[in-house]
DNA sequence: GTGGTCTAGACCACA
DNA sequence: GTGGTCTAGACCACA
């Protein structure tokens, strides 16, 4: 489920819970769902368990999972987590298009090229 | 010309070339424009010349200036680095592209907004 | 595996960067492995944990190794490196040659000298 | 007749340096000729003496001129020189390739791909 | 004075 | 333990 890649700058911790949020956004995993234990992950990714708890514990604080102690993890609802997603998304784009008016250049020529780079990809 | 924010996630070093950065690419310094010395920069931020040096170091590295012993550091031409950065910001938003493609969102009504917002912003 | 010479007019952590740029090219130092930490090699080496820090940055940068906080520094794939190595070389070459013209020397005859007296060493 | 490039890495004793010796290797000054006393190029360049004197020191221990106290400075004869430099030129090029040994890369092919590249650029 | 290198040692995030 | 950042301070070549 989860890869870990150790060519990555993110550290470990990050991988993992940008893995999960992935797996939860794009309805891979479900609401309701169990997610592995912190020592069968841990087991399986060859990591330290203290990593995993860390990832855990971050993806709890941002409300994707939740946890019940002695029981495991479980996927919160998704539908809120998405409207978070898109909303973080357009901050992004908005903090990246004001950099583009500092310097001076067109965002819609900017993304036109974007948009053409991702068909030109997704043919290959 | 150059401000510190130890709130900024960013190591200082990172801090101090992202701001040479914006200086050079908006014009404010021109081509041939001498930066301050290492030692009078680092007493001006109240930083240790060393942290200066790294940021100087890197700026050398990524074209933006020229380094002379014994004399001091220049801003080299701007051109090619816009072309540069404007370069580096497609590629940017190419992969924010491809994240909104993985969870669905619509990149086109994403981008509106954040070019409403940008108006708000510039109203204000 | 990596030896400093105090003679050397190179810095020191030029000495351990080209040091470990030949260990890889050579094939000695192999894709994925582990190179000594930054503290083991500076102990071995009775040198500032600093300079070797400096020099595993550059190794980084140029995309010899790769660094994670908290395991290690690895080593990258090697072809692209290795092309790399022979455009440079080759551009070294050049100038060289142009020199040659410029004082109306026989590139040529020289290249043959040079040939012979690797020949010579080789059978010392 | 000497220039000075604030952008060249070089230290400006070391352009100076290099600057001469092409003068007189190409023949531009000759045998007996003065060269320009130390205060008339400081002031020509707009240099610091100390940075001339320090020149000329160097290319009178390399045997390319002769000081002659309350005098001047006078080039020294050519043709020995021109064998030295030869040499030198020679020894750089076996240390090339003796790396292009190391890395298993084959020098004649390296020497023709730079050669036409030499080609190329006297066309343009 | 100016940039570049290096040592000694501290502190932090990560694992 | 491992890499990354930063301070304090010294020394060198260059100008």
């Amino acid at each position: 489920m989860i890869h870990i890649d150790y060519q990555d700058k993110r550290p470990i911790w990050l991988q993992i819970v940008n893995g999960f949020e992935d797996l939860i956004l794009t309805g891979v995993l479900q609401e309701g769902d169990r997610i592995p234990s912190v020592r069968s992950l841990a087991m399986e990714l060859s990591i330290n368990p203290n990593t995993i708890q860390k990832a855990y514990a971050q993806l709890e604080r941002k409300g994707y999972i939740a946890s019940k102690k002695g029981v495991g993890n479980y996927v919160r609802k998704r539908h809120e987590l998405l409207d978070d997603k898109k909303e973080d998304m357009i901050t992004e784009l908005t903090v990246w298009m004001q950099r583009t008016a500092e310097f001076s250049f067109d965002a819609e020529e900017m993304f036109a090229e974007a948009k053409s780079r991702m068909q030109k990809k997704g043919k290959l």
